[in-house]
DNA sequence: CACTTCATACCAACTGGTCGGTATGATAAA
DNA sequence: TTTATCATACCGACCAGTTGGTATGAAGTG
């Protein structure tokens, strides 16, 4: 069964995201991955020709399933409303729901892991990390490319200096959650974030308020 | 002579520390060090008792030299104005160009690090990683807290929520810098962030030219 | 049957760590 | 001044365990 033969695939590559979430990429052994699965090297091998080949598979897997995330918040915050800086208000009240959901706590940055451990990847792993995080700065690009389109901000700013310290702020808010091992930092930097755009483009009812 | 084996300790840290920002620590065996310096294990375990000693010690040695530098780009920023925003502003300025000089190129952070391999160090060296990240957090509390205390902000902050937010932008800035390989990109988050504090504190000028 | 999917047994290289030894130099007794 | 004593700083061979990886074969499946 092909399935079948999937399923355990997907179980190898949930188990390595697991450890290396908390141990990093080269502090997991196959070992740790088969004793974490109940499988054997036989097992591993026939899915992956390499441990190299498990990080490429594993960045690739998790990058489909992170962008699908965002792509999904997105549609719904499109589909919810027409201004386009409601709709990424929207945006961002969700994904903090989402960030503050007690559900996977071993919270991290995929992306962020593989950069800080860059040597030990082939030059296509490194180069796939740096496109994806493109990838998802373009899509928020868009997003206050047209909110600059729709509200005149406050002061002079570029749709990528925006989106670019949004993915810095969520990055960084991964990494103080972890230190201290308290969530809900990630998604307080979401609503700080929150905070500037809405100075930087005031609505009426703000500026009815002020 | 004391300072030799002083020397040699720091040769060794020093290499580390080289190795274990493009590697990771998991990643970089005691071999890998001692090639690097051009020692040998008796070398090395004479200055340290195990590798969990060597991690702990050069997070001791980053946090040191790190936060040393933190403060006195504080102090001179402090010499310089007598305003606390003024002060604020001059060492996120001196902080920007200090993250666009080109000296280290293997930019980034060791809180980060460890943090995304916890489950390699001890509790001591994970609780001091969160110490150091709160101690670096607090410096920039009390001088937002002045900040606050002299200007009213436009919207209602915390001095804490503002320290936060600049660190994570920080850190985050670095992953980016790393991952696509184009320095820069930090100092553009630190420069982002000033510009959420002159819409947050808005001087008599500003509001002059608004 | 052929082919996929997995288990078992095994290997060479490397891992962190130990241990007996040496080179150097400071101290102080002779 | 010479010489015995002793601690520090370092060397490099060695160890047991682990690493990523392979070879072979046994079930199941079409």
């Amino acid at each position: 069964m092909t399935s079948k033969a999937e399923a355990t695939r997907e179980r190898l590559l949930a188990a390595t995201k697991k450890l290396v979430m908390s141990k990093g990429f080269a502090g997991t052994s196959i070992d740790d991955v088969l004793k974490a699965t109940g499988l054997t090297k036989g097992a591993f091998f026939h899915h992956f020709k390499s441990k190299a080949d498990l990080a490429d598979q594993l960045m690739r897997w998790y990058a489909e399933t992170d962008m699908k995330m965002f792509r999904t918040l997105m549609a719904q915050a499109e589909a919810a409303h027409d201004d386009p800086l409601d709709q990424l208000l929207q945006f961002l009240e969700d994904f903090e729901s989402y960030l503050s959901d007690p559900e996977n706590p071993p919270r991290g940055c995929m992306y962020a892991l593989y950069t800080y451990e860059d040597e030990h990847f082939e030059n296509d792993v490194k180069a796939f990390v740096s496109e994806t995080l493109q990838t998802w700065t373009a899509m928020y690009i868009r997003k206050f490319q047209e909110v600059i389109d729709s509200y005149p901000p406050a002061r002079p700013v570029t749709a990528k200096k925006l989106a670019e310290m949004f993915v810095s702020v969520i990055e960084g808010g991964l990494i103080l959650e972890r230190a201290h091992g308290k969530p809900g930092m990630t998604a307080r930097q979401s609503e700080q974030f929150r905070e500037y755009l809405r100075l930087l483009f005031p609505t009426a009812e703000d500026q009815a308020a002020a």
